[in-house]
DNA sequence: CCCCAGTGTGAAATCGTTCTCAACGCATGA
DNA sequence: TCATGCGTTGAGAACGATTTCACACTGGGG
């Protein structure tokens, strides 16, 4: 079917070592060259990636396993992250892990079998303990979420210092009584409510966080419960854009007036963020950062393998918006 | 580094072709089989997939080439493809063109070199029409646009009925004045602009199509611009969810009414049409059925090469909302 | 007792490259 | 004249799997 370097050899009158060298960057005489490009272009030849990655014993292939290409932040990372491995001369292999743990170790085990150059990973709070750096044949670089151990190249946002921030942008604007909705499987999450609990702490108001699934409709859910009980909060802070999207629209579903009613913040600067009524206020991440710090920091493993790993810790930019205008407190009978 | 199929057949005393059809499917006796799991086991012996495909020239891989995943249209797409190439073992490769035929050409060459069992292909226009199945050495199959030849395989929407609905319903609504903005790099631009006016011609309206490129900020400033001409359309359709996300900021911008001084429908039912104020009249795309259909004639053209190619055409859903709410005519002096 | 079919096994070829190594031609300098 | 070296080339050995082929063993039927 497809010619082979050994049909351009045999037209270009030249060995097999010979095209290969061409091809490459061996020294070839001028004339040869020509020879081979020409019969190239006549056997529309177009090398075989498996042969020569076998043989070479370098894929030129990165990993990346994120929890869903559908989250508008691994969107970007993963658009990031591609654009700069192209341009090393490297393809991607993307997969999607759902936040399932059984799905992660298979693709763990692809990532081994396809002999990546390296992985770009965002694994569930259920691997991320157990994962060990020896474990690899390849530098590992976390992305978005964190491992307590330091064994790895990390890129995350500075996740509790975000939270504090936006409890204090609400105790600012006069909220006192700030609920917050996190994601229950990623380390993110998990720092985030940390941060949003020392926030509340720190201003001596009582926090109340829950834990839920990483999906919409599991914030519209949880947010619809929440928004029924008696003591109902003034403000929710929610970890990202998904919850961001359910939150408000359990908020519409009950005909809440936002901010006057309910305020509601959050992580994520979606491009409907601020076309809604009211507009969202939420903490900025820089998305396509982080995909270039990642590659960054593989492509620095690369080079130096011993070198004691990094994390790099991005800040957000907290956008503020109407859905956090300053509280009227009328309607409470609770001083101040 | 890695252990390899000799070092398992070592440790488990056989050769190397048995260990390759205990973990195949070939006939082995149930007491090698343990031993040579046992072998793996120990050793954390991962086939190395290159090998694999050099030899059985089977690559088990997808590609699929799109213009831009940060697109909800191709990240819904492409997450219904990979789902489906995984369940079947196969593995997929990304790759965004940003719309450029260069990159394009670029990426059709990678996925030759890979050696790829199928390609799923969202190609410009200025590509399109170039595209030979013969120059292709695996099946391809168009998505989201059609190539004139009828040489592939393809799954779209009816592009131009879904385009004359929409002009359909708003002149139902009252508007008469209905502009359009549609994409100049693909054929989709195109069918969903010659609904457009075949839709306005159908109702003895004069049609205004403006084609511009696929970027919501273009959309904007298209807008922009038009909005302040003198005579300003009563209405306007896009064809797809960035350019709807441009008109609706412009608008905005503007502080034009919706739908009182502007109406707008488009296409895409993203998940924030519903949230803004007004929410916005979409056509809806069933993605993941542009997903799984792709891969569906895929895979019956890999089992029947030569059977006559096929387009799957699927059909939009009008979800009506608020932004073309019946038109008051009381500001127009011109009669009906 | 022989033949045959079926099962399980190993040796060796093969996939398409890259890469090592030896060798060639030719010019240069001793 | 001969050794040295450089630039260029080809033969052939990898890389790690799958696959073909031949063969050994078993048991059943004639």
């Amino acid at each position: 079917m497809t010619a082979n370097i050994k049909d351009v050899a045999r037209l270009a009158g030249v060995s097999v070592s010979t095209v290969s060298r061409a091809l490459g960057k061996g020294p070839v005489s001028a004339e040869v060259r020509r020879q081979v490009e020409a019969a190239v272009k006549a056997t529309g030849y177009r090398p075989n990636l498996s042969a020569r990655r076998l043989r070479s014993q370098r894929s030129q292939t990165i990993g990346l396993i994120v929890a869903d290409i559908r989250n508008p932040f691994f969107t970007a990372v993963s658009r990031a992250v591609e654009d700069a491995a192209y341009r090393a001369g490297m393809r991607v292999i993307l997969c999607n892990t759902g936040e399932d743990p059984e799905r992660e170790a298979l693709y763990m085990r692809l990532m081994q079998e396809e002999r990546v150059t390296g992985l770009i990973f965002a694994p569930t709070r259920a691997t991320i303990g157990g994962l060990r750096a020896q474990d690899f044949d390849y530098p590992v670089v976390l992305i978005d979420r964190a491992a307590a151990s330091g064994e790895f190249d990390t890129v995350v946002l500075d996740n509790r210092g975000a939270s504090a921030r936006l409890v204090d942008h609400l105790v600012e604007r006069g909220y006192r009584r700030i609920g917050g909705l996190f994601g229950s499987t990623s380390t993110t999450g998990i720092e985030r409510e940390a941060g949003y609990v020392a926030g509340m702490s720190a201003h001596g108001l009582i926090p109340d966080a829950r834990m839920i699934a990483p999906l919409a409709p599991a914030a519209e859910d949880a947010a619809l419960a929440w928004l029924a009980e008696a003591e109902r909060p003034e403000a929710i802070i929610v970890s990202n854009g998904l919850f961001l999207l359910g939150l408000f629209r359990a908020a519409r579903r009950l005909g809440l007036s936002i901010p006057r009613e309910l305020a509601i913040a959050g992580f994520d600067n979606e491009a409907w963020t601020d076309l809604v009524e009211p507009g969202l206020t939420v903490i900025e991440q820089p998305v396509e950062t982080f995909g270039r710090e990642a590659m960054a920091l593989l492509f620095q493993r690369l080079k130096t393998p011993t070198a004691p790993t990094r994390t790099v810790m991005l800040s957000g930019t907290l956008i503020e918006r109407a859905s956090t205008h300053a509280l009227t407190r009328a309607r409470f009978k609770e001083p101040l």
